[in-house]
Parts: structure tokens; C-alpha cells; sequence
DNA sequence: ATTCTCACA
DNA sequence: TGTGAGGA
């Protein structure tokens, strides 16, 4: 199983699943709406979670919404989705198509990523 | 080969 | 937001 806040992707996967250049998701930190973690060296360790905020923080720009309003927005969504979520024990991945996806990602066995943020939300199951 | 920070002829 | 410099 792969915990959601596991960080294990970097930027390079992270630019292909989402589509957006290094610089717009270092800016999102910058503006306190993601937070990756770092190895050793310094460099950002993004988890599956991370990836699918990155992905909310697109569609509200997209929407026209400003940084300050999308960590509003962010924020509030969180609030409430997150009292179901606190009871509950961490989310896993499916161990099934999902794990050797992010494996075949991981590996570099896959190049060309085509994913838009409602294809990646099907590789989640909420774990009850 | 990748990513990091900083700064803008 | 892009991009190049300079370093890890």
C-alpha cells in the first residue's frame, strides 16, 4: 500500500502528472498551498495528496481565482472535508492499477503522462 | 540528469 | 511565468 502523504514523487513526475512547470508549483508553495517535504539534498518530495491539491490549486486559477482566495478556498474545503476524514484511518492507494501506475512513473518505464486532475481522482478509493 | 535558489539585458 | 546563472 501507498500511504497519500508518502512523500516519494519528485518534480519531474510531478510536472507530468499535473501538467504545470516546476516554477508554477514551486510559486503554489511559495504561497503556502502545497507542502512538499525535502530529501537529504534539498530537493521537494511531493506525495500523492500533494499532487492532488496541485491539481485543485489549477482549476481555481483556471476559475480566475487569485492565490490569496485559492488558499481561502483550500482551506474552507478542507475544514469540511476533513471531520469525516480525521476519525478515519490514512487513506491508501488501491494496491492494484494505481500502485503499479506510480511504480511504472516511478521506474521511468512510463514517459508521456496524459492525465487531467478528474482522471487521477479515479485512482483513489476512500478507505473506511 | 535533475532540481534548487535567486533575480531580471 | 519564463529563463539563465551557479551550485549541489
Amino acid at each position: 500500500m501507498i500511504d497519500k502523504d508518502m512523500p516519494v514523487l519528485t518534480m519531474k513526475i510531478v510536472n507530468q502528472l499535473t501538467h504545470l512547470s516546476a516554477r508554477q508549483i514551486r510559486y503554489y508553495e511559495a504561497n503556502e498551498l502545497i507542502s512538499p517535504s525535502r530529501s537529504e539534498g534539498g530537493q521537494r518530495l511531493y506525495s500523492i495528496h500533494d499532487v492532488e491539491l496541485i491539481g485543485q490549486v489549477k482549476l481555481l486559477i483556471e476559475k480566475g481565482f487569485n492565490m490569496k482566495k485559492i488558499k481561502e478556498e483550500l482551506d474552507r474545503l478542507n475544514r469540511s472535508a476533513q471531520k469525516s476524514a480525521d476519525e478515519t484511518s490514512p487513506q491508501y492507494i488501491e494496491e492494484d492499477f494505481s500502485t503499479n501506475y506510480i511504480k511504472k512513473v516511478l521506474s521511468g518505464e512510463s514517459r508521456e503522462i496524459p492525465l487531467t486532475r478528474g482522471d487521477l481522482s479515479r485512482f483513489y478509493k476512500q478507505k473506511k
